[in-house]
DNA sequence: AAACTTCTTGATGTTTTCTTGACAGCTTAC
DNA sequence: GTAAGCTGTCAAGAAAACATCAAGAAGTTT
């Protein structure tokens, strides 16, 4: 997994011996770590750093914990796991009342800590849904890898897909030769326009009403392809 | 708001003190609520009342807690709070870990509990899929194991039952060969395409009316396998 | 320990996909 | 007008992927 996949976890506190602590944690795991020592801090790393999980003391210098979380709730729904010496109840209920996901009394055990994280990661990986392109009764369906013409499902090789899969993310706009054959086939294929264009073919007589006058897959002469949107 | 819109809680516990206990605590607030006194009796109203929320006490007579949240773990992604006596790590990180989104140990404050609920309804606003995938006269029971043909019964192995299950709760989506590999017999096997063709191979023998041209687990070349919805 | 089920692995035949070459149409340049 | 270059189509052989059978290994149950 590269190191842009890692899940991001920011860490709100403002004692330095913890923010160590947690980092030693965290980083013998598989964690992109980002630290802010307050609130204001806080709030600004999340909104740049986009975690996909806050860690936040309560007792911060310059805002209340609760006021964190309204304001990030204000915009975020990213989980929030709540970290407090403050173990009287009516501290946990108005944290999570405020929006808080999870509440833990300092000192907690390393191995719950972790558990939590990794449930409240569990729960917010739930996949988002990808557009589905649409036009001229062209369906393509990312997600399901689905591709059906006026309704009826058209079966693509790997290659076919690969190239349509690529127009379809850049739909409207010109992919050259050079462009598609580096990300389909590889640098090796650069000067081998001929696959292309058979794939080419091949695909319009698939999705194409007309392939000798194809409406989706337009080309450009000298240049490359162009998926219409 | 209409009884019909209320958030729906399942309460699994052997305890009639507590089970009345929960529901004094609950009814005063608007839950329509449900009990069950055991593991098997759990599982089955999960499948049957579709809770919003699970309370789930882990010393259950008939089945271990844990076991109790991996079974619906196969099929529901409903939050589970667990309310135990337990209050050693090990025994919370093992319950997060299986798949709970709480953990809460007796004694607790009821305010606390209130808050961990509406915690966890608050990011569970979306929709339940259907334990239950039918289509063509395949029929799959995610909550009973139970697997049935043109409602005749299919024995599947174990291994089966589990390619069988990953694609029911992926119906409809291409899942790849490595995606299969990955889930049912680990990182391991990532490179061992061969046992999956043997394994869907012989799946399809046991569902398919005609296995050589199959409707239900059909085959997208280079890529993977897909169920039909 | 025997009987049974399930898993793994190898061998073999089939199907699908990929690559490549031949050729024809079209456009542009001269 | 014609040559050159780019483009699209067809088809055949090669390569890769897939399905199925069957036998032995491993694990379970009786």
């Amino acid at each position: 997994m590269s190191a842009e996949n890692l899940p991001r976890i920011l860490i709100i506190d403002d004692e330095l011996a913890i923010r160590r602590f947690l980092h030693t944690i965290l980083s013998s795991e598989d964690f992109s770590l980002h630290e802010a020592e307050n609130g204001h801090a806080g709030l600004a790393a999340a909104a740049a750093f986009k975690p996909d999980i806050i860690l936040l003391d309560l007792g911060l210098p310059d805002l209340d914990g609760i006021e964190v979380i309204m304001r990030l709730r204000e915009w975020s729904q990213v989980p929030i796991i709540v970290l407090s010496v403050r173990e009287h109840e009516n501290d946990k209920v108005a944290a999570l009342n405020a929006g808080a996901d999870d509440y833990l009394t300092k000192p907690f055990g390393v191995g719950e800590l972790l558990a939590r994280i990794r449930a409240a990661l569990r729960r917010s990986l739930q996949e988002v849904p990808e557009p589905i392109y649409t036009c001229n009764g062209l369906q393509v369906d990312l997600t399901r890898r689905l591709v059906t013409i006026q309704g009826e499902e058209v079966s693509l090789t790997p290659t076919e897909y690969d190239i349509l899969r690529l127009m379809v993310t850049h739909a409207g706009k010109v992919l050259t030769h050079s462009q598609i054959l580096k990300q389909v086939w590889g640098i090796a294929y650069l000067e081998q326009p001929h696959v292309l264009r058979v794939n080419i073919s091949n695909l319009r007589r698939k999705i194409e009403s007309d392939p000798s006058r194809p409406r989706h897959i337009v080309t450009e002469p000298g240049v490359g392809y162009r998926l219409t949107l």
